[in-house]
DNA sequence: CGTACTTCTTCCTGTTACGGGACAAAGACG
DNA sequence: CGTCTTTGTCCCGTAACAGGAAGAAGTACG
């Protein structure tokens, strides 16, 4: 299949692709009426576009009352690839133009194992896609690593939890590798920009995601475009304090969000419950699995455990008591919490909702909906296509 | 004297006004070059910028080894308004359309009299100021206040130090008054932007701006552009939790910064050790002043009072705390503490710099300046009419 | 002092971008 | 079948714009 060489010659075009990737299929009418351009102008960019081959014609729309329009749509055959590289997994997705996913896959893996392990797990994902027909080749990809990036460069900076992973040219060698072009940036960061593009932060332009997974992050969002802070390391509250006298934190500090709640912590809190004989719930799960983890906690406090309710309602409020803090700094007008614990579901959301509500200012919370992420494993795939397609709709 | 009547036709003409706002009179060679325009089109847009009577010819410009150049200037009558309303003095300064302060009055006032009251005294200083020459009219002005601000309307919404402006249309009254355009802003916002303008954080684009006053608040910097957040209300950081059994704070929590440290907390702090005679210089002051302030506890402690010392200490650290949180979040380029505890000297900023070394990530902090403000008192009113001219300098 | 070279400004021209009117095409509606 | 609406195309006048040419006003140097 022949891959898209051209880009967007100006500004105008960008905005077309754009209008065409968030809205999808659209007459000439309609997009007139979205973009704003005079009917002269909107034919001819619409006639280079057609030229170069980004969009084509795909039938006629619906009436409006007047002359059937021809319906202009992104090139079917354009597709990204999303991958998403978390702490345990790594999740592998294709999707077309408009953002749609068509195949997905997930794998556990654990990013400690360093850079070319992993590529070749995600390579060997690839292949498996490849082969299942949903694509070929691919014109351009998004990749999110578990920890800062120097972004214009795509390379992880001093990661803490992918030793290892400090300097690799991800960018370079996965665009070596697909033949196309790449983008990198923190895994947290494509979660805010996946719920932005798909999910329940669609119209909202300032708001941050927290992500509970293995560790803690937040991917900021100010003005609809993601911040990065200087060094690329801006969202990361993991290591903030909750408490001067707590629990003692990997990275030498005391009383850390992320030693107090985490996947890991809590799974650490979980299986200390159970060993003590204070949970029959986990300790029956303990027993049966070897091990316990976020997703044990969940279940058991859906079953009525109260020890796990403790553990998540404490976790919340550790976590509120954090985002408390961001939100009277920054004042956001959505907070989105997200990640591998969003199984603890309400409970946690609760505890959380609680401490936010009670600690930050009226005028801060007032109109602020606190929600759950709403596209689950899908959010960092869908984030990275989103964050190549920006940059490929983007006028050069 | 004429006013300001027009505003620029576009975007050029606002990015020429800009620079010679920034960098002061220019020959049209230079103004070419800083705005990459072309020799035709700056030539039509400043002979434009003429004509209105925006900018106007100053003489000859030294020559760079031709032909000399004729310098452009801005009218050299414009006068733009600064009002910095904090919680406990007002100042007022004029300044030419190159943001230079031409005249500055300071005057003590508690702003729980009420708008009214303090409307009165900023207008007498208005009149103080045109009676001393410096200027006639106005052609915009820029006003802070002690508190959130809605600031597309330019009113105050809930101020909780400043019961009684809640919904008081400040820009309309003041604009009425004047006659001339008014932008409102929430005063910690006015300082960063001032600091941005003439002060310490001219080169960097993403800031925070911490001002230790009679509360404290924070001015947040993404991009160059202060982020006001949903409601107006971001950087209130005076209430972040940093103790869960500490202090009661008049906001109904615990513990709360402000609580801790403040301008208010520090002389309370203060007044209580003289009493316990736990200090004798600081119960000396008291005997003397019959109450305490920041400033005796920073004398204090420049002779070497151990209690004043360790007053700052404990509250630099509390602040560090929060500031080392903020700064994972946030990842900023720079960290300006300003307001008017900055008589504390350096003994704070050590306690501050010590906190958030240690609690921030190392690639957070890495090349992070936390640095006393520039400008002291005229921060404010810089920012302030920093806001009004980026607003009248920008198109229409 | 004169000549060569720079820099700066103005004038001019060809190109491109752009908006909107006129008109044709295609369907909706009665 | 006729009329109205919407849509797409063509076309033209205007404005924006870049860059060349030439003149004005300096400097550098013999």
């Amino acid at each position: 299949m022949r891959r898209m060489t051209a880009r967007p010659a100006n500004a105008h075009q960008a905005r077309l692709l754009r209008a065409l990737r968030d809205s999808g299929p659209n007459s000439r009418a309609q997009l007139g009426d979205e973009t704003e351009l005079s009917r002269s102008k909107l034919a001819v960019e619409v006639d280079r576009l057609l030229e170069t081959g980004l969009v084509v014609a795909d039938g006629l729309a619906a009436s409006r009352g007047g002359r059937r329009s021809h319906n202009i749509r992104l090139a079917p055959g354009l597709r990204f690839l999303g991958v998403d590289i978390g702490a345990t997994s790594v999740d592998v997705a294709v999707t077309n133009a408009e953002l749609e996913i068509l195949g997905h896959l997930t794998h556990p893996m654990d990013v400690r194992e360093g850079p070319v392990a992993v590529f070749e797990q995600v390579l060997n994902m690839v292949q498996k896609l490849r082969d299942s027909g949903v694509a070929d080749g691919f014109d351009g990809a998004g990749i999110g690593v578990p920890g800062p990036v120097r972004f214009p460069e795509g390379v992880p900076v001093a990661p803490p939890i992918m030793p290892g992973w400090d300097g690799f040219p991800v960018r370079e060698a996965l665009s070596q590798e697909l033949g196309c072009p790449v983008m990198v940036d923190n895994d947290v960061n494509l979660m805010a920009m996946g719920e932005q593009q798909a999910g329940v932060a669609r119209s909202v332009r300032d708001f941050f995601c927290v992500k509970i997974g293995t560790g803690i992050g937040c991917g900021v969002v100010v003005g609809g475009v993601v911040h990065r802070g200087m060094t690329g390391s801006a969202g990361d509250i993991g290591h903030i304090q909750v408490d001067p006298e707590g629990r003692q934190c990997a990275c030498g500090n005391r009383g850390c969000l992320e030693a107090h709640f985490s996947g890991a912590a809590l799974a650490r809190d979980a299986e200390a419950a159970a060993r003590e004989d204070r949970s029959v719930e986990l300790a029956g799960r303990l027993e049966a699995a070897g091990r316990l983890s976020a997703a044990d906690v969940a279940a058991a406090a859906a079953a009525g455990d109260g020890v796990a309710l403790d553990l998540i309602q404490e976790g919340g409020a550790r976590t509120g008591q954090v985002i408390a803090g961001l939100v009277s700094f920054f004042n956001p007008g959505l907070v989105v919490i997200g990640g591998g614990v969003t199984g603890l579901g309400h409970h946690l959301l609760a505890s959380i909702r609680t401490q936010v509500y009670r600690r930050s200012l009226p005028l801060a919370t007032g109109n602020l909906p606190i929600v759950p992420a709403e596209l689950g494993p899908a959010a960092g795939v869908t984030g990275a296509v989103r964050l190549i397609s920006d940059h490929l709709f983007s006028p050069a």
